[in-house]
DNA sequence: TCAACAGTTTAGAATAAATATAATGTATTA
DNA sequence: TAATACATTATATTTATTCTAAACTGTTGA
């Protein structure tokens, strides 16, 4: 399958008509061997020095929020000014430098399986994230 | 000791002087014997209700922060349009509701130690947290 | 005790992310 | 291919948070 036919698919599986916007965004989110974190405001600048296609705020907004809806794209619980999103939906969680305002991501293997044992009547669990806030470890301080 | 003292010394090491007002803020906080999720919104709402000071949200805001520095609150992660604090800074995590916009504890003994095995050089970990997103289980829905 | 200073409060302005709007443009369909 | 429904965009709006600067207050030391 080419790569605009899946692009193509994951739009309309996001009940998005697939525009030459929408799949210039596919083209950058997945079109990459590595997965990567980023705000809105990067992807929009990407986008700009990828490709002569004039991208919109707005329609990047409402196409990531679209794939997020839909488990394309993870977006990660963070009190930052702007929300991080990320292109691994895979079961994975992750360091924030708050120093550096910078994500790692921390691999299923490096943690165990966090198991819920309360339920929540008539709710069920969408996901679970771990959130792991490092600090400089200044030896010198106290 | 009593409580106004307790406030007095909590905002001293938190560096700030105790005013009027910081000392409202701290009875609000802390003079309860639940421990509570807020907003900055709301904690002046509770705030004016409670008592005939006026605290303006810059001193909210500035008081709230230095609590955090200091570890006598605690900042939620969470992809929500405002923040939401914590008065209990014990070890616990948390569900948050998206449909309702709401937080629900989980105590400590419901989850399983996170242990993270991977570390970055130079850092140490400052907090570890665990956001569970629920939703509706309805069943009916495939 | 009180003057001087450093820190505090506040209203309002500034900032910035996210969302809404409405006019123009494009994909879809029959 | 015409009609329709959905998209895109620039711009305006909304809203949380931070900044500012003038008035005020706690603190210190003489």
């Amino acid at each position: 399958m080419a790569y605009s036919e899946q692009y193509i698919d994951k739009l309309r599986k996001s009940g998005l008509r697939p525009t030459k916007q929408r799949i210039k965004i596919c083209e950058v989110l997945f079109d990459v061997e590595k997965t990567f974190h980023f705000t809105i405001k990067e992807l929009v600048k990407i986008i700009e020095n990828q490709a002569n296609i004039k991208v919109s705020l707005a329609t990047v907004y409402n196409t990531v929020h679209a794939f997020i809806k839909k488990g394309y794209l993870k977006e990660i619980p963070l009190n930052a000014s702007q929300s991080y999103y990320d292109t691994n939906v895979t079961h994975h969680h992750h360091f924030f430098d708050e120093e550096e305002n910078k994500l790692i991501d921390i691999h299923q293997d490096d943690v165990d399986e966090v198991n819920i044992k309360r339920t929540i009547p008539g709710k069920k669990i969408r996901s679970v994230e771990v959130i792991a806030k490092i600090v400089s470890d200044n030896q010198s301080q106290k």
